[in-house]
RNA sequence: GGCGACAUAGCCAAGUGGCAAGGCAGCGGUCUGCAAAACCGCUAUCCCCGGUUCGAAUCCGGGUGUCGCCUCCA
């Protein structure tokens, strides 16, 4: 069985057929950079990043557009706010996205289009949708004809009439039907402008994206993503004009929409203020702990932020790296010590000594972990599945590691790199190893006190060897007191 | 008003017909000088009412509640 994938144009999930075989090439909405890059777009694009690893990983060549609307009414406000440029407030903004994306550890897509310095590709499409009756000019702008379109409404499922009916909003009386929206916007004074066939002016908020993606992928790719939100109208506008304009369909052949995240009960969102800045939660916690907060739920279920979800996600975080960190001082010891330490090197195959059967199980138990992390990641990207995989996997290698009996190195490693590999795919274990500047004292200073305090314990001098665990304690540094010696590290 | 989602343990969260994953918190046990970590065990009438079925958290109908979209939005 191979990867199933919700498609919001048929509401049901699918085997996925690639346009091309081999390969994946996906769409993605990007941000208007007006504020901060808040948690809910770390979602989409940890969610992507997540789905672009896997793919990889299963063998496609993966390909992905997002685009920079870098021009748009929000930045003019802001910037007019400040007495900046429009420019100067979207370059600030993209580039505390680029930052923390990159921190959070999420690939930058293939091509990056930024929407200023693609105005002549989008408007060409506008050209072409006025030339085939598509689209018609008022005074200095231009609107798409949803008449023209007789599938408009086919992805959100509604109809025009049915939203007039409900409709909340005034409609510009320069339109031929209410629901028809802009493609060109004529520009008033002082806003940023380019000259067009229809004067001076920018593009509309949806043709970007259907210019941009029919420029770099083509009309018919496979992945188009975004928020539930841009079902309609913004996603339903792509389709109208890319396959009005191209006269092909499908324009994309899988939406995949992820949920949005909320505070509380109200949608993170920047215009209601209620957002967390990525920036802001980085300062608290790892990339890794915010990648395992998003994959432990459903893409397409809504999720609910808050500082306790985060900090039981650190938790269950910290309890995997831990494994990983003491089966790696296991594996060490091996090396160091050969057959006759705890860990021996006999291979995991070796079936005569209990240390094989140890190896033997742990192997099991990767392979395992590894069927169903695939089963979950195929059935429409089930990161909590494939997350418990790894999670199970953990326990294995923890029974083993506590359960005094010696463990082939082979098994361990084996299970170990599993993990990796899989939490890899996640985006988890990537963190770097701890490399302050003044890490080296630091460390020195610890080992010096877990040396004087064994020393202590061999003497049994109980109240002053606790004095220094409880001591170094308060200060975020745990220790353990393990079989192969005494181990710490920082709380983080 | 129209369209669409969702409702699973104290909390978060998987699970689209066959004995209810995983995590956080809690309790009991093992281990430990004591801890920590780890392991084992315990904690669910799957929102309510009907229906279909040998069998339903899962399908159908009704109800209640929450959310999203219809306006900028990831």
């Amino acid at each position: 069985m191979g990867l199933r994938v919700y498609n919001t144009l048929t509401r049901t999930k699918q085997d996925f057929v690639p346009r091309t075989p081999g390969r994946v090439d996906i769409y993605q909405c990007g941000i208007t950079p007006y504020d901060y890059t808040h948690m809910g777009h770390a979602r989409q694009y940890v969610f992507w990043d997540t789905v672009r690893r896997y793919l990889r990983w299963r063998g496609f060549e993966v390909f992905c557009v997002q685009n920079v609307t870098d021009v748009d009414d929000k930045i003019i406000a802001k910037a007019n706010e400040r007495g900046t440029s429009p420019a100067e407030v979207a370059a600030e903004y993209h580039e505390d996205f680029l930052d923390v994306m990159d921190r959070l550890g999420v690939e930058r897509p293939d091509v990056f289009p930024k929407v200023t310095e693609h105005i002549q590709d989008i408007i060409r499409v506008i050209e072409g949708l006025v030339e085939k009756g598509y689209a018609y000019q008022v005074d200095g702008d231009v609107f798409f004809d949803v008449t023209r379109f007789p599938d408009y409404g086919k992805l959100s499922r509604r109809s025009p009439d049915e939203m007039m009916a409900g409709a909340r909003v005034e409609v510009d009386p320069r339109k031929r039907n209410a629901m028809d929206f802009a493609l060109w916007k004529a520009s008033k004074p002082g806003e940023p402008a380019w000259d067009s066939p229809w004067g001076p002016g920018r593009p509309g908020w949806h043709i970007e994206c259907s210019a941009l993606a029919l420029k770099y992928l083509g009309s018919g790719f496979d992945f188009h993503g975004g928020g539930d939100e841009l079902i309609f109208p913004h996603h339903e506008n792509e389709i109208a004009q890319s396959e009005a304009y191209t006269g092909q369909e499908p324009f994309a052949r899988y939406f995949v929409h992820h949920a949005m995240l909320n505070v509380g009960d109200a949608k993170m969102s920047k215009s209601l203020g209620n957002f967390f800045a990525v920036r802001d939660v980085l300062r608290q916690y790892e990339p890794g702990v915010i990648r395992y907060y998003f994959a432990s739920r459903h893409y397409r279920s809504p999720a609910s932020y808050s500082a306790d979800e985060l900090e039981a996600a650190r938790r269950a975080y910290e309890r995997l790296r831990s494994t990983l960190d003491a089966a790696r001082r296991r594996i060490a010891d091996a090396g160091r010590t050969g057959a006759s330490g705890r860990a021996s090197q006999a291979p995991a195959d070796d079936e005569a000594s209990s240390a094989g059967s140890r190896g033997d199980e742990l192997s099991k138990a990767a392979s395992e972990a590894r069927e169903k992390f695939i089963q979950g990641m195929d059935d429409d990207f089930n990161t909590a599945v494939a997350l418990a995989a790894v999670h199970d996997l953990a326990r294995s290698v923890n029974d083993a590691l506590h359960s005094g009996s010696e463990v082939s190195s082979g098994g361990l490693r084996r299970a170990v790199d599993t993990m990796e590999e899989l939490g890899g795919i996640l985006g988890l274990f990537r963190e770097k190893e701890e490399g302050a500047a003044d890490s080296g004292l630091m460390d020195g200073l610890v080992e010096l006190l877990v040396q004087v305090r064994g020393e202590l314990r061999a003497k049994k001098e109980w109240a002053l060897a606790d004095r220094i665990r409880d001591g170094l304690r308060e200060m975020g540094i745990v220790l353990e007191d393990t079989a192969s010696g005494t181990v710490w590290k920082r709380e983080k």
